[in-house]
DNA sequence: AACAGCTATGTTACATTATAACATCCCAAA
DNA sequence: TTTGGGATGTTATAATGTAACATAGCTGTT
């Protein structure tokens, strides 16, 4: 891994949320990160390399939860609106019906995104908590 | 539907691909849109009311192409690169998988995206007969 | 050592996508 | 008729993402 790298992957890894390649370059500025760039380049071959995945629903950049995604299984993220974290999980039965359903139609996939996008336990018990006062 | 909506639907069912907000603005200056928000606005009552989706995967909006997804069903974007066309399915299946999911881990899901990107059975045979030139 | 080629780096400028803040208009209900 | 809420319009700006170009450093070959 490169110097730019090694930075953008350890803060993603402290975060343990999807941060902005904004956030991400705000807070490398003293490591000698200074533009966009910097930090596009490292997220793209992280990215590329299972390293990190990147949250559509969110334009952010998360550090992978699991075995660093060498794996082909599509990843399926949970990401509450409330606290921010993102869960990565993976699921044959999903996968294979999605294989399935490409297949049924000749679609040859070079990538699936799947994201729930909600409230996670805790924040649902925090909220109902607050509401009775 | 007012105005601003009836022209943006309009458009994005002639499309029948993807368009940016953009995209939306420049079309239909000439029908008196001139900013930005007056095409976010219109998406945005277009989307809630499930008439239009908006896809991740490329910042783009599509035109619902099933029953105007009153339906609870999660919508499956097949989105090819080549020709830019999205296809919408559901799948009963992948539908109560991603449900249990979410139950096991006590997530309130509010919204889910799935979409795939890939090549299209049209453009791979376009592909190929290209190569043998 | 000198060279060639490849990758990583840095920097400026710019393109694209999305929203804030504020003023106005129009229509339906009291 | 007035008044309150939604739709509209406008300007400015924020947030996200790339193009284009110059430089540096490393590695293998001659």
């Amino acid at each position: 891994m490169t110097q730019n790298e090694t930075l953008v992957y350890q803060l993603l890894c402290d975060a343990n949320r999807p941060l902005s390649a904004y956030n991400i370059l705000d807070a490398l500025r003293d490591k000698g990160i200074r533009a966009p760039l910097q930090v596009y380049r490292a997220l793209a071959k992280l990215v590329e390399r299972g390293a990190v995945h990147r949250i559509e629903s969110v334009n952010g950049f998360v550090a992978c939860q699991l075995h660093d995604c060498g794996g082909s299984e599509v990843s399926i993220f949970m990401l509450c609106t409330q606290c921010e974290r993102a869960n990565e999980f993976t699921d044959t039965s999903i996968d294979s019906r999605l294989q399935s359903l490409g297949n049924d139609r000749g679609f040859q996939a070079a990538h699936k995104v799947i994201e729930i996008t909600g409230l996670c336990a805790d924040c649902q018990t925090a909220q109902t908590a607050a509401q009775k006062h």
